[in-house]
DNA sequence: AGCACGCCGACT
DNA sequence: GTCGGCGTGCTC
């Protein structure tokens, strides 16, 4: 052995891991001898925090110079051979930590899904040592017998039989009475799908046995026939090797034609033996050889080669297409371009948008190549998704907002769908990131390029495409069959003198539904608020249904005969009588999707009305089955919430009603007007998409003069671009600043205004007093009981060093909370908020 | 975040 | 006297 290998061996290895824990550092543990060879950044490990936690780690750097201060942990275990993150990975949950203002380690902890995750359960097991049964209370000895009558039981379920909050101390006492031993389990969570399958035993893989034993069981048929069957699935005969794959047992069990005892006598024989194979949760798309490749429009096929002709020289490009114009085709243009070109494609869509209409259009072309990650799919499924693009098995990724933290090592496009679409903003728990931006982030570090597409897009990313740091493509061109729809604005005060209103409906609306319920087509009505009524309220006191926890107003749904609150779900029966007067005459104020479903069901009595809002879609398959009993046409009138306006493609849709278009438009928000603009566009664009006469859209408003309508009907984005884009720069908003949004919670209201103020203050001092607004309180300003405060920060794109204005507003902030005579005191840090 | 440690009030 | 409430501080 040479000097310098001894003197390798003689050399203990740190590493630096990133902790699922909001604390914004790393910690350094121990490499165990044995780990050193085979740990490499990006892999996780288990390791010990704290007195009693396990946690799944991520290795961000491995060195040998031992911690000063302290005696560092060995790692506990080495979960992955391969890195399971890449480097890209690591760098963007560095970049958006510090962007986004968080800890790394809250990243790490919403980018991993949790089936990556290792489960620290810990077990409670009786002693078998254990003699001084006298020691034990009367509680302790009952739980003892549970114990050993249930041979292990876990902290949750001791604590259920216990029926009590605190199980520590109890558990703590047991121990110390050497009553129980504890005992670690960790696992990983993830477990591959396995099912059962057949195949010959060994000795029968030879021809010439196989063709003996065929001989010597001529007579039972039903035997005879499993085998055949089996062979018929795998030609052994031809190629022996095709035996180890075998065929699934439940092709033979579950058959009319086959026995199963037949086959259980066989396996019992030593013939045929069973074995476990693992398989893929994610159903399985016909495999492609060949990309499929679409047939393109002019327009479509120019706004491609555009597209193409912008990456040489710009990153990121906007494609503005006015809804209709087909924006899918050319995306998947883009991807079989990209995928030829052998990098990968990460397409995001908003959740609701993500359905299973795209879904099927895509995967008709693309197959197996590509993964879907969607909230809807269990957590295992999630994980083959993570693990197949590890292992290469996809080039090619469907998903929605946390899609952008997969592990990619060699992007080349990322689409960008819906842009404007605010759900790409997450906002609780940390990071409160937008999809959307960090997207751009992602493409810089893979040098891909980013195609950000929309029929009405974000002012900022507009802004930007104007202003020449994006490419612009616009189409304008609805595609195929289609056209823009017709208008009409229903004015409700005048409908209202006339008598023509009955309900919440005027009669145009009535009668525009009837008509399309008489020649066959469907109709979508839209409203921005779900339940029945979104108050109650007393006649005779002014009572109003409130909720005791927060500064809303609780909404009555009738099928659950109930008030909720749609801030913090708190849930009460419905009063017969005023609960402050006592009268009977209280009543429902206002509307929602539950109530125009209902009032349309006495109104129009044939009709076949569905909902489709929150709470009609909770369950993992009723959204797909709405849409499904939609286009096959068993329902004549969609009612719903914002959820209608994404997305769907329907035949037979030539009528969209919007009810309540005024509270869209009046929201108190500076982006107020730009969203009413946006979703009314897209709920506009379900009318009339295919349809063989012209789709037609009405509108109910109490105030047809506003200008922001004529945008909307002319389909004049420009129009509403320019007047926004004025104000914004007026008054000081994005894309001409930064925000940063800080709330401070406080169970006491003068606490938390107290807080906000010197928070307030002490950042005008440094930032100057156009750059802070407030603290003003949010129009909610209570939720589960507690206040809250609004401090924006308005940071002007150029003059200003964002990151050392963020470390700057962190150190205010953690001096505001280090203030220990305030207790209980939050404060949320909101970068870009929606 | 979670969890333990430590300090104060209401009960066997 | 103990149990259990919650406040404080630390986690490699």
């Amino acid at each position: 052995m040479n000097q310098e290998s001894l003197f390798e061996e003689e050399i203990t290895l740190f590493a630096d891991v990133i902790l699922p824990v909001p604390v914004p550092r790393l910690f350094t543990y121990r490499v165990p001898r044995e780990m050193s060879a085979d740990l490499v950044r990006g892999c996780r490990v288990v390791v010990q925090f704290g007195k009693n936690r396990v946690l799944t780690a991520l290795v961000e750097r491995i060195h040998d110079t031992p911690p000063t201060h302290y005696t560092a942990k060995y790692i506990l275990e080495l979960l992955d051979q391969q890195p399971l993150v890449t480097s890209f990975q690591i760098a963007l949950f560095k970049w958006m930590a510090e962007y986004y203002m968080c800890a790394v380690g809250e990243v790490f902890n919403v980018a991993l899904p949790s089936g990556l995750k290792i489960t620290n359960q810990s077990k409670i097991q009786f002693n078998p040592d254990f003699d001084y049964p006298e020691l034990l209370t009367q509680e302790e000895s009952f739980l003892m017998e549970e114990v050993k009558r249930h041979g292990m039981l876990t902290y949750e379920e001791l604590g259920r039989l216990a029926e009590r909050k605190n199980v520590t101390s109890l558990i703590k006492s047991l121990i110390s009475k050497r009553a129980i031993i504890i005992f670690e389990e960790i696992k990983e969570k993830y477990q591959p799908k396995t099912i059962a399958k057949i195949r010959l035993a060994s000795p029968y893989q030879e021809t010439e046995k196989l063709e003996e034993l065929v001989k010597s069981i001529e007579k039972n048929t039903k035997q005879l026939d499993i085998i055949f069957r089996y062979l018929s699935y795998q030609p052994v005969f031809n190629n022996p090797e095709l035996n180890l794959k075998g065929v699934e047992k439940s092709i033979f069990t579950q058959s009319d034609s086959l026995s199963a005892s037949a086959l259980a006598t066989l396996i019992r024989k030593g013939i045929f033996e069973q074995f476990e194979a693992k398989v893929s949760r994610i159903a399985d798309a016909p495999p492609t050889e060949a990309l499929q490749s679409v047939e393109l429009s002019p327009g479509q096929q120019k706004a491609s080669e555009q597209i193409h002709e912008l990456f040489k020289e710009k990153s990121v490009v906007l494609l503005h297409g006015i809804t209709g114009s087909g924006k899918t085709e050319v995306f998947i243009d883009l991807i079989s371009k990209a995928l030829r070109s052998d990098v990968q494609v990460l397409y995001l869509l908003p959740e609701i948008a993500l359905t299973t209409q795209i879904v099927s259009r895509l995967q008709k072309v693309f197959g197996n190549k590509m993964g879907i990650y969607h909230s809807k799919f269990s957590d295992n499924e999630r994980v083959e998704v993570w693990k197949g693009l590890v292992e290469g098995k996809f080039q090619f990724v469907i998903g929605v907002r946390s899609a952008i933290f997969l592990p990619f090592d060699n992007l080349g496009l990322i689409i960008v769908d819906e842009e404007h679409e605010s759900s790409y903003k997450q906002y609780d728990p940390a990071p409160r990131y937008h999809a959307r931006d960090v997207a751009v982030m992602l493409g810089f570090m893979h040098k891909a390029k980013v195609l950000l597409g929309s029929a009405t897009p974000s002012l900022e990313s507009y802004y930007n495409a104007r202003s020449g740091q994006y490419g612009l493509v616009t189409m304008t061109e609805r595609y195929g069959a289609a056209t823009l729809p017709d208008f009409v604005l229903i004015d409700m005060k005048q409908e209202k003198k006339k008598g023509n209103v009955k309900e919440e409906f005027s009669t145009i609306l009535l009668d525009s539904i009837k008509k399309n319920i008489q020649n066959g087509e469907q109709s979508i009505l839209f409203q921005n608020r779900r339940g029945y009524a979104p108050w109650l309220q007393c006649e005779d006191c002014d009572w109003i249904s409130a909720c005791q926890n927060c500064d809303v107003t609780l909404t009555y749904h009738m099928r659950e005969a109930e008030l909720r609150c749609h801030y913090c779900g708190h849930r009460e029966a419905v009063p017969r009588t005023c609960p402050h007067c006592g009268s009977a005459r209280v009543r429902t104020m206002g509307y929602g999707t539950e109530k125009i479903e209902s009032q349309l069901e006495i109104l129009v009595p044939e009709v076949r009305v569905q909902r489709m809002d929150l709470d009609t879609t909770r369950s993992k398959n009723a959204y797909s089955t709405i849409i499904r009993n939609f286009e096959e046409n068993n329902v004549d009138v969609l009612v719903g919430t914002q959820m209608v306006t994404k997305g769907l493609d329907f035949d037979n849709v030539s009528m969209v009603g919007v009810f309540d278009v005024d509270r869209l438009i009046n929201f108190p928000e500076f982006r107020a007007t730009e969203r009413a603009f946006q979703l009314m566009t897209q709920v506009s664009g379900r009318a009339g998409r295919r349809a063989k006469t012209k789709g037609k859209v009405l509108i109910q408003t109490s105030n047809p003069g506003q200008e922001i309508l004529q945008w909307i009907i002319a389909g004049d984005y420009n129009a509403m671009y320019q007047t926004e884009i004025a104000e914004r720069a007026g008054f000081g908003y994005p894309p001409f600043t930064r925000l940063i949004k800080l709330t401070v919670k406080h169970e006491d209201l003068d606490t938390a205004l107290q807080a906000a103020k010197i928070l307030a203050a002490g950042l005008t001092e440094q930032l100057g007093k156009t750059r802070v607004l407030g603290p003003e309180a949010p129009l909610v300003n209570r939720v589960r009981n507690r206040f809250l405060l609004d401090i924006l920060i308005k940071l002007e794109r150029e003059k200003v060093n964002f990151r050392a204005v963020k470390s700057l507003i962190q150190e205010r902030v953690n001096e505001i909370l280090a203030d220990k005579t305030r207790k209980h005191l939050q404060i949320v840090i909101d970068v870009d908020p929606a």
